[in-house]
DNA sequence: CTGGGGAGGGGGCCC
DNA sequence: TGGGCCCCCTCCCCA
């Protein structure tokens, strides 16, 4: 009727002023025009082809057509005005349940349900709350229809296999990085990429891992890290027109939900999808059960995910004790859940302070076994944990009551102790005497002043930092192998904020606008350093030229203009207080420590480093306001001479 | 064509 | 865990 009345003006128009002659063009109506209409559009979502919002379910990813979203559900058309990242409760929806909705939205037809699928009860909740009348309609004629709703509860399926084959028919990311297959729809020139699954879905697995690490499950360079997990249920963006996507770690290898373990905790925090289902509509555990076993899951039936995760306990146990290093990726992932978990385990600060690493923790063992100390041996050769428990406790030292105050380890003999003194490396001595010979700046205990403000420090690169996780943190850096893996191009990175922050660029999520000119931005800082641009500001000043610059990096780049002459030579000449200033600050207060030795020890490079001359000038300023010195006087103080640096002395150079 | 500035974007890393 | 900052690369525009 809509048709014939909207066509009404055109047949009008159409016709000839005479009324006669051609026949008169009757409005008409072609059935099918909405049906292709929903299947071109469903197709669209399956590419991901003018995809406009993504809706965030627990740890799954839906993309779609807002559009399509708004005449389909009211609940979502309010949302989707106003964000590109929709995030749902997932206590509400879970990710399987809202894929039956969305398939709904867009085929007007329900999935039928097999073992395993949301039951049609929790479409007909999720629809209601979704507020999509028609979902609400059909369910409701179809439980009232087959009476099935017990056999729904339980996890059994009236229909049969599912026509619409979605587990078969859903590749979902295809290819994590090279050597991966591609979608099969994607021709060969088409760029790729990895979110056009063809139900525009992505997963986040919770399991972190269980039934990943099988082999033959999943390629090994898939095997993601256990922590390397992007939480999709953190964080809300500041900004209000958006949503960051905190994710918990993409499965590529699925299309469905996350496969966990009955009970199984996500280590993200994450709980299972289908826990949270069943949580949500009382279903019995059976329900969550039936749905997430592995075998219905994945490709080559394997093993029941149960004694998998026994298996990878026990495995896990047995690594833990033994304190194995990383080696093939399955032992990385097994490091690394160990290194999450002697994270949360507040281990003490290493090396050069009351505390035990865990080579030392193998040595300490080995003299209480050579000594015959009460603690005997753990499995695997040491004593793992518990060895770093005994440190702390003053009241489980047991029999060794001579106690190493650097280190806080026990022997049962004053004659063991002064040998464990002894073993205390060369370099720990060295650096005690380097820091007595800082002079005016050590405390009586021999501290420098770095070492206050800076405790804890790295035993692999002499970095120090404020606290031990931050030394945690930066001891990540010297693994051979990154933890954690993006899940889409494979790209691996040494903290899981940066891979949530790459995974945003792979996702085209930008939370931050500029409310001036309405471009967006990946981070915070960008936007601040854009709103700059529209403000006029410009903060950073050229010391030599007074040039202005909006952002800093133009500035360290004008610089470099200034540094260098046109023969690569330096231009510029620098008061040898400077230089003083930062030997000072960077010995004393471990500020860029590597930066400013390496700087100095090279005048040449330091004159063409643009960013040691702009850092030259913030650390004198520390210095002057923090010690209470002139730059002259601190100068004057320290002269020329070698530069301590760490366990390596180097000789620095005048620029004069 | 080239150099310089402006600006977007990504990774590293400390807090 | 996310924010913030630093550093780098890159592209574009303009003189």
């Amino acid at each position: 009727m809509r048709v014939r009345r909207d066509l009404g003006w055109l047949a009008e128009a159409t016709e000839p002023p005479g009324g006669g002659g051609s026949p008169v063009l009757e409005a008409m109506e072609m059935p099918s025009h909405s049906r292709q209409l929903l299947l071109q559009l469903n197709t669209q979502r399956a590419k991901g082809f003018l995809c406009d919002v993504i809706i965030v379910v627990q740890n799954a990813l839906f993309r779609a057509h807002k559009n399509i979203l708004a005449a389909s559900s009211a609940y979502l058309k309010s949302l989707v005005v106003h964000d590109n990242l929709l995030n749902l409760d997932h206590e509400m929806v879970s990710p399987g349940v809202f894929r039956l909705v969305l398939d709904f939205i867009y085929t007007g037809r329900l999935g039928e349900c097999e073992p395993g699928e949301p039951g049609l009860g929790a479409v007909l909740a999720a629809a209601s709350y979704l507020q999509v009348p028609a979902l609400v309609a059909l369910c409701k004629k179809k439980l009232k229809r087959t009476g099935k709703y017990c056999h729904l509860r339980g996890g059994y399926s009236p229909y049969g296999k599912m026509a619409r084959g979605l587990r078969a028919a859903t590749p979902v990311i295809q290819t994590c990085y090279s050597g991966a297959p591609r979608p099969v729809d994607m021709q060969p020139g088409e760029p790729h990429n990895p979110l056009s699954t063809q139900c525009g879905e992505l997963y986040a697995s919770a399991s972190q891992g269980t039934a990943l690490h099988q082999p033959g499950l999943c390629p090994p360079e898939r095997h993601c890290s256990p922590p390397c997990g992007l939480d999709l249920s953190k964080k809300s963006p500041p900004s209000p027109s958006s949503q960051l996507l905190p994710t918990d770690r993409l499965h590529p290898g699925d299309s469905r939900e996350p496969l966990l373990p009955p009970g199984h905790d996500s280590p993200s925090g994450s709980a299972s999808l289908l826990v949270n289902h069943s949580s949500a509509y009382k279903d019995p555990p059976q329900v969550a059960e039936g749905v997430i076993h592995p075998a219905e899951r994945f490709r080559g039936s394997p093993p029941c995910a149960e004694p998998l995760a026994r298996a990878e306990g026990r495995d896990f146990l047995y690594r833990w004790m033994k304190h194995e290093p990383p080696g093939s990726y399955l032992e990385e992932c097994e490091a690394e859940k160990e290194a999450e978990r002697e994270e949360k385990a507040e281990t003490p600060p290493q090396s050069r302070y009351p505390s035990i690493e865990s080579n030392e923790l193998e040595n300490d063992n080995s003299t209480s076994e050579d000594t015959g100390s009460s603690e005997g041996p753990s499995p695997g050769g040491t004593l793992g944990p518990y060895c770093s428990h005994l440190a702390y406790e003053p009241e489980s030292l047991g029999d060794n009551l001579y106690v190493c105050i650097p280190c806080g380890k026990g022997f049962p003999s004053s004659e063991q102790l002064n040998a464990h003194v002894e073993a205390h490396t060369e370099e720990e001595l060295y650096h005690k005497a380097a820091s007595e010979q800082a002079g005016p700046f050590l405390d009586k205990g021999g501290q420098s002043l770095g070492d206050i403000i800076r405790p804890y420090r790295c035993s692999s690169c002499d970095k120090a930092y404020k606290d031990p996780a931050t030394l945690r943190q930066h001891e990540k850096t010297h693994w051979l192998t990154r933890p954690y893996p993006c899940t889409i191009c494979g790209k691996k990175f040494t903290q899981r904020g940066t891979m949530t922050r790459h995974m945003r660029s792979h996702l085209g999520l930008k939370p931050f606008a500029c409310d001036a000119c309405g471009m967006r931005f990946t981070r915070q800082y960008r936007l601040t350093e854009h709103m700059r641009i529209h403000s006029g500001e410009k903060p950073y000043e050229c010391q030599v030229c007074g040039g202005k610059f909006a952002q800093q990096r133009n500035l360290i780049s004008h610089m470099k203009m200034h540094v260098a002459g046109a023969d690569g030579k330096s231009k510029l000449d620098f008061p040898e207080s400077v230089f003083a200033m930062a030997r000072l600050t960077a010995d004393q207060l471990g500020l860029k420590q590597e930066k400013a030795a390496e700087l100095l020890s090279h005048t040449s490079h330091f004159l063409s480093d643009p960013k040691g001359l702009e850092s030259l000038y913030p650390l004198a300023r520390f210095t002057a306001e923090h010690l209470g010195l002139s730059q002259e006087k601190a100068a004057e103080m320290l002269g020329p001479g070698p530069l301590l640096h760490g366990d390596r002395t180097i000789e620095c150079y005048s620029p004069t």
